[in-house]
DNA sequence: GACAAATATCAAAAGTTTTTGATATAATAC
DNA sequence: GTATTATATCAAAAACTTTTGATATTTGTC
């Protein structure tokens, strides 16, 4: 996915980030992430029950966050989540909740 | 604005309160309020230049996700930031970026 | 009580995001 | 090289959110 730029005020940045964190398939993929180190897109898909592009754009959503990366290897991909950008955004309470 | 319940899980419940911080005229909102104790619509309605309704429709997601409250006194209504709930979502660099 | 000001709510329009099904690409197994 | 598997990307459809303009409600002022 693009890697669009252009984003101005400390709010519409902010807002950016929240709105690939609003939504709860995309959680779950923070979710599953925290406790597998890496995954790729055909074990999300499965654990999530959702079709693989569907899967593919919320990966997407979340890279182009900044909150998971991936890696290719043959013609899979290990998506792994950023934790370090995840626990300076939101609460140890939060990450509490959300990671584990 | 309805109390809408029966949101389920751990996912679907930090989504909707990302979705309300999900926009960049809301987190102006939280920042003004940060910055105010308390303000009226008209005020808020002039310092973000949206329409009376369109303020209003923000302020009513906020107070929906429990990041604000409001008081209402004669025909006026005075919204207040829920700083604790914003503190125990969100971490310390967020809050320092967002709120003052 | 007539008038104006502050707000809420509503329904429709405009805009955006999510979901789907189809197709493309690349790697691996036969 | 044919078939198969994993993934990405695309365009259209469906769903949802935001914005608008109109109107209603309530309170305070003359």
């Amino acid at each position: 996915m693009e890697k669009e730029q252009g984003k101005s005020s400390v709010a519409e940045t902010h807002a950016s980030v929240f709105k690939a964190l609003a939504n709860s398939s995309r959680l779950k993929i923070i979710s599953l992430l925290s406790r597998h180190e890496e995954l790729c897109v055909c074990e999300l898909e499965a654990a999530l029950g959702h079709k693989q592009p569907l899967a593919s754009y919320h990966l997407a959503v979340l890279e182009d966050a900044g909150l998971i990366t991936h890696r290719e290897k043959g013609t899979w991909s290990y998506y792994k989540l950023n934790e370090e950008r995840l626990t300076e955004l939101l609460s140890p309470q939060c990450c509490g909740s959300l990671l584990k």
